[in-house]
DNA sequence: TTGACCCAGCGAATTCTTTCGCTACCATGT
DNA sequence: ACATGGTAGCGAAAGAATTCGCTGGGTCAA
């Protein structure tokens, strides 16, 4: 009688992919090193978050290297999505519209970014068209 | 040695200020009917939530009527920025713009709705030119 | 009064998450 | 041979989230 594990990653495990993601496969000594910059945790519990996160299927690792070497299992683009698809049911009644919108308001994107919203946008109305 | 608090409402908390966002202050009771429509669970649990939620201040309660009447503490629209903030930060690394272009090609949105962020987008333009 | 029923709450149990202590295995240098 | 330092892992502890059992309060009708 208690929680079910959520689908999507975890804070602390977040963190970690986003390391893998930046800077690819490697051991857990740089893994661990760049967690330090904003996370003062022992080396173990480095160890052991890969560890679950490797029976949760987040990562892989390969073992005939020496360290072994940690590679993220799932890519950003995927997990971004997931927890937006996530965030838009369930905080916002499956609109994604309304979430654009504030996403749009609060924090400001550049004239580039703006444009590039523009030109999805022009290529949603085509396709609706047709 | 453990985790700390998320600063956000966590799974059934949501479901619950979910509910009294609909359906406005009410009892107990009437929370617990409409969860059960998504979830089994007992009386007991829908009550201690309650009692947690309002430690953390999600919802306040007015104990003068019968039965004791909840309300949520939080606007909707503001824990909606609040976790997408959150989100885009975490997982976004900070580039609201690549969240709304995956929102926009993930879900689909209503013309109407394309047509509000047409505007919006034109009105960040002026601004931008000031 | 007694039973049925809703309301309220405490404290414990369970599961997930995050953390670490302790142990041990290599290398490499002294 | 022995200390040193990076690597690896197990098992336990602590905290957070979620669940419920049990208890006791009212009200209302038979």
């Amino acid at each position: 009688m208690a929680r079910q594990k959520s689908t999507q990653p975890t804070e602390v495990e977040l963190q970690i992919l986003r390391i893998l993601w930046e800077i690819g496969p490697c051991g857990v000594g740089e893994i661990h090193r760049r967690l330090q910059e904003f996370k003062k945790t022992n080396y173990s519990t480095t160890v052991k978050m890969l560890a679950v996160m490797r029976d949760k299927k987040l990562v892989s690792r390969n073992e005939s290297l020496n360290p072994h070497q940690y590679r993220a299992a799932i890519t950003q683009a995927r997990a971004q999505k997931s927890m937006l698809n996530d965030l838009i049911s369930k905080v916002y009644d499956g609109s994604a519209a309304s979430l654009v919108l504030h996403a749009l308001a609060s924090k400001k994107a550049t004239p580039d970014e703006i444009a590039e919203i523009e030109q999805l946008i022009k290529k949603m109305k085509r396709g609706d068209k047709k």
